[in-house]
RNA sequence: GCCCCUAUCGUCUAUCGGUUAGGACGGAAGAUUCUCAUUCUUCAAAGCGGGGUUCGAUUCCCCGUGGGGGCGCCA
């Protein structure tokens, strides 16, 4: 059995889809997994595009999700190989050279200016009800498509179809089916919105007297609600929305793993040698997935808590950066390096995504944090806060209260509260909103400790005089 | 309209003819907790309809129906 050879054919469009991130993942395992070459080949060939920024997208995408090309355009260490070029816009002589094959062969003609793959069989004319023209449909033998995924498909294709249009611009069944051929592609793993077309592509490999590559057309993505397939315009659609949310790539990688293919277990969570180990072909679901945010936030949610702390700590400062957060910058003095990390470690376990960072840590970067105002109305609105307040403030200033410890800061409110015939609950709820604006967040005598006397008791004064 | 693919809880899915149809997300209830979140426990929730084949069908076949895709001088 020779080498597998997969390649991933995007056309740069300025975005990067789930749906297509899915496609080069399942072509990227399946090379992995049989120890084959993956290969990336750019289908540009719309050339009122503007490439080179759009090319970006494409590659970062694939940087950032963790896949590698083994050939294909020369990027950060990836691609090289001997069957480029591999943008389709540079390989016009081998388009030129494989269209005189056909012309040589007898199976073109010219039509409108423009050229035309014979079909073979007899012709006659029909008038087509849904296109409402008149068409030329031959009687041909039925196109077999060996899919890995869907079988054996049988697909008549009747119709002659362009393969030069009159611009002298190959078309894409046609390019598509030469370079899957001068680059020796073994298996041609797409979506299934392509299965129609196979028929085309099986009739060209035929004509050029080729063997076809074994198709595997893998189920769709579809929108989380409404009809149809997923789009650029859906919510969760683009990778570059990940990216900026703060999403682990191994947790987007590993979540769109699993739409449309499973380990055959109940196993959802797995590192990606796992995967890989496991990911086969025929283990494809053959039918479309809908895509579920919820449940993709999860599987974020997972990689997030299991972290390494040097790589959590890299990604939340980047997340608040991003986010204009006040949070001091890495490479500051010791002090406040281990307070960042403190504070960024104290957060973890109470959010979801990194994109939550910016405003559930916002009070610990500066005084000039936002106050949550229906919260506090209801916190006032309860109890004798001012009371409380005053307590607190004469407390927390007292030397006794020992504010090294979140244990001796608990023990210093449970005290107030207990001579006073109240619970630490009663406290707990104002100096919270007193000193972080919120009603929520990660355990109070954890905020108070790390905030340190000073700026407590700052803030539980300015709360107190302005009420 | 024609052609192709497809069909298990709301969603993602397991089951490769015989199961109390399992898991996960989401939902509900409870426990834990200084709030929130986590965590833990429990619960509700599915074989599209009709024919076959078979001792026996969620599973195999056919027909409907639903869903998806394709039918360009787009890719």
């Amino acid at each position: 059995m020779s080498q597998v050879r997969v390649r991933f054919a995007p056309s740069p469009t300025g975005f990067f889809h789930i749906g297509s991130a899915r496609t080069a993942l399942f072509n990227w395992l399946y090379a992995r997994h049989t120890g084959g070459t993956f290969i990336l080949r750019i289908e540009d060939t719309d050339k009122e595009r503007n490439s080179e920024e759009f090319l970006r997208v494409i590659y970062d995408s694939l940087a950032w999700l963790g896949m590698g090309w083994d050939e294909g355009p020369r990027v950060g260490g990836n691609g090289g190989g001997d069957h480029g070029p591999y943008r389709q816009s540079e390989r016009a002589h081998i388009y030129r050279e494989y269209l005189e094959k056909l012309k040589a062969a007898g199976r073109t003609y010219e039509k409108d200016g423009a050229t035309w793959f014979k079909l073979l069989g007899e012709r006659h004319e029909v008038y087509d009800e849904h296109r409402k023209k008149t068409v030329t449909k031959v009687k041909t033998a039925p196109m077999v498509i060996e899919d890995a995924i869907r079988g054996r498909v049988e697909r008549v294709e009747d119709e002659d179809f362009v393969i030069v249009r009159s611009d002298g611009n190959p078309v894409f069944h046609f390019v598509n089916v030469v370079d899957d051929i001068a680059m020796r592609i073994t298996h041609v793993i797409r979506g299934e919105d392509h299965l129609s077309n196979t028929s085309k592509h099986v009739a060209l490999f035929e004509a050029f007297g080729v063997k076809p590559p074994i198709f595997a057309h893998i189920p769709l993505i579809l929108k989380q609600n409404g009809p149809g397939k997923m789009s650029k315009r859906d919510q969760g659609a683009l990778i570059e929305e990940y990216q900026r949310r703060g999403y682990s790539p191994e947790a987007v990688v590993n979540f769109i793993a699993l739409l449309g293919w499973n380990p055959g277990d109940d196993r959802e969570k797995m590192p990606i040698a796992e995967i890989v180990r496991l990911f086969d072909l025929p283990a494809v679901n053959q039918s479309n997935a809908r895509f579920d945010d919820k449940k993709m936030a999860h599987m974020n949610f997972l990689y997030l808590q299991e972290l390494p702390a040097e790589d959590y700590l890299a990604r939340a400062r980047a997340q608040l950066a991003a986010a204009g957060s006040a949070a001091p910058a890495a490479g500051g003095a010791a002090e406040v390096e281990a307070y960042v990390r403190e504070v960024l470690e104290l957060a973890r376990p109470k959010i979801k995504g990194l994109d939550e960072l910016p405003a559930y840590t916002a009070y610990f970067w500066g005084e000039d944090y936002p106050t949550d105002e229906k919260a506090k109305a209801k916190v006032l609105g309860k109890g004798e806060p001012k009371a409380r307040l005053a307590e607190l403030v004469e407390a927390l200033r007292a030397p006794a209260a020992d504010f090294g410890s979140d244990a001796a800061l608990e023990a210093v409110i449970k005290a107030l509260a207990e001579a006073r015939g109240l619970g630490f609950g009663d406290y707990q709820g104002v100096a919270r909103m007193a000193v972080t604006g919120l009603s929520a967040g990660p355990s109070l005598t954890s905020i108070l400790r790390l905030l340190g006397r000073e700026r407590v008791v700052a803030r539980l004064e300015r709360f107190a005089a302005a009420l």
